[in-house]
RNA sequence: GGUUUCGUGGCCGAGUGGUUAGGCAGCGGUCUGCAAAACCGUCUACAGCGGUUCGAAUCCGCUCGAAACCUCCA
């Protein structure tokens, strides 16, 4: 199809036309989860928002390899870089090994991403399984001379390196002022200036995560496995590189200088942040102990939670805002998007009862063209889920008679709205289990024809008994004009 | 203080110069023995002040307010 695909590019903070380094090959990088903790609600949000993006290039005829990394070591405590590896703390607190840590949570993170309905990333590599390409990579850095040893540790020139080129090229952060503005921290004594950035740390005796170098036994920098990662698997040079707008400064302005320096070329073309989820108007995140897991969401098990709120509510409630816009969580939100998904997957079933008629009240392939505009324009999943919204609607006023329908229209109605629905929103309908349950549907039926029964001798007691005592079962009967139906509460 | 960004109706949330966003709630209606559900229709807006313009929610300036980043966090 023609390529007519605008994303807004973090480096030029503007949208721009998306060409391919070499299509029909695209490269995504995005940064995943340091998984020392279960994921809440802002986790969810990276991942559904470049799982959209992988879904759509990929229904466009791209072939991506799309990396995310899980990170296990290197992420420390404070900037001072003197903290202790937050796996390593998290092990030591509870008894367990570093590696039984990550395994565990990167378990439960995989089983919330399949809930989510968030594909499979192509690559998922481990930083601890990478520490050849990035003690590999410091020494690039270290020949370039843009990297110094100190007290066993090492760390990138940041002032140097901007002199040759742009530290702050991503984020807009000019050197000189970082200098003024950053503030006094202890272990400052070993770096030249207060902004260089580890590449490698010397790990103290106790930590227990630690690899042979040249300089000493340690473990990498944290900026550093993202860039040794996307290189390995992606190249010098690939497409896009996704993540929190968290993570713009300094980790990706870091990979920035880091990559630039050992592969002599910027690494990504395009820069694409998502947006933070908001609870109260605050960053839903780790430090401020503000965070919903998504484990809670599922099973209503949070005092800020009302009920329970279904994965597909929750993907759904994310697609509706823009990525790059802030998101506020609140029950109200979230019972609109319950209703509204409801209502959507509700006029998708109805598609195939509809009667097809000899011409069309409904131009189905303008609105097709529609749904494709808003996802060229940057993803724009709201815009998209709003010309969704006037497909339902035309399903149902034709199933109500008030619109009509050729054949061809229903046709592609179904196609349009199953593919933007399912494969691209990643949407699935949400069936109770119950329900499919033969026995259960048997038994309804019987009781269903009971009351049928009691209904056609106006034996209205009977009838509201049984219906109530269903309720009261937890089953909810709704009489429409075609009989009864039922489902489970 | 610096960098980046934002302020839209009861709630969430699109939209960047003139033309309906959408969802939820509310209201009206259809259906129904009743109720619920479902469906259809529909009202309320663009933080404040000034400027540019034939015309601004949309561009510019100022004021007020908010957020992210500058320390681990998606």
């Amino acid at each position: 199809m023609e390529n007519k695909l605008f994303v807004y590019n973090t480096l030029t903070r503007k949208k721009e036309l998306f060409v391919p380094i070499k299509a029909p090959h695209v490269g995504m990088y995005v940064c995943g989860p340091t998984v020392y903790g279960d994921a809440h609600l802002g986790h969810a949000r990276p991942a559904i928002t470049f799982d959209l993006i992988f879904r759509y290039l990929r229904h466009l005829g791209y072939k991506v390899r799309y990396v995310r990394n899980i990170t296990d070591v290197g992420h420390l405590e404070n900037d001072a870089d003197e903290g202790e590896d937050k796996i390593a703390k998290k092990a030591r607190l509870e008894q367990l090994e570093p590696m039984e840590v990550v395994q565990y949570f990167t378990d439960r993170y995989h089983t919330a991403m399949d809930k989510l309905n968030v594909l499979k990333p192509s690559i998922e590599p481990r930083a601890s399984g990478h520490i050849i390409e990035q003690i590999a990579m410091v020494k690039k850095i270290m020949n370039a001379g843009m990297g110094y040893e100190s007290k066993g540790s090492v760390y990138f020139d940041v002032e140097k390196y901007n002199k040759t080129n742009n530290y702050g090229i991503l984020s807009g952060r000019v050197v000189e002022d970082l200098l003024s503005n950053t503030r006094e921290l202890e272990g400052q004594d070993e770096k030249r200036n207060s902004f260089d950035f580890a590449l490698w740390k010397k790990a103290q005796p106790e930590h227990i995560m630690r690899w042979p170098s040249d300089w000493s036994d340690g473990f990498p920098g944290w900026h550093l496995e993202c860039s040794a990662m996307s290189t390995k698997y992606l190249g010098d040079q690939f497409d896009i590189h996704g993540g929190g707008m968290d993570l713009l400064f300094p980790h990706h302005e870091s990979e920035i200088a880091q990559s630039t320096v050992a592969n002599h070329k910027t690494p990504a073309k395009y820069w694409l942040h998502n947006n933070m989820i908001t609870i109260n108007g605050q960053k839903m995140g780790k430090s401020l102990g503000n965070f919903i897991q998504l484990d809670e969401f599922f099973a209503g098990d949070h005092a800020a939670l009302e009920k329970a709120y279904s994965p597909m509510t929750v993907r759904f409630f994310i697609l509706q805002a823009h990525y790059r816009s802030p998101l506020d969580f609140s029950n109200e939100a979230l019972l609109a998007s319950e209703k509204g998904l409801q209502r959507l997957m509700k006029s998708i079933a109805t598609i195939e009862k509809l009667v097809p008629s000899n011409s069309s009240t409904a131009d189905v392939s303008a609105l097709q063209a529609k749904c494709y505009e808003a996802m060229n324009d940057d993803f724009n999943s709201p815009i998209l889920i709003a010309h969704l919204f006037d497909g339902s609607r035309i399903i149902n006023s034709a199933f109500d008679k008030k619109e009509s329908l050729t054949a061809d229209d229903i046709g592609l109605l179904r196609n349009m709205m199953h593919s933007f629905v399912f494969d691209i929103l990643g949407l699935l309908p949400e069936t109770d289990p119950q329900e499919g349950n033969k026995v259960i549907s048997n038994l309804m039926e019987i009781i269903l024809d009971l009351r049928l029964e009691a209904r056609t001798n106006k034996d209205w007691a009977t009838s509201d008994r049984l219906r109530d005592a269903l309720v009261k079962a937890g089953i909810c009967i709704k009489d429409t004009k075609d009989g009864a139906t039922w489902e489970v509460e």
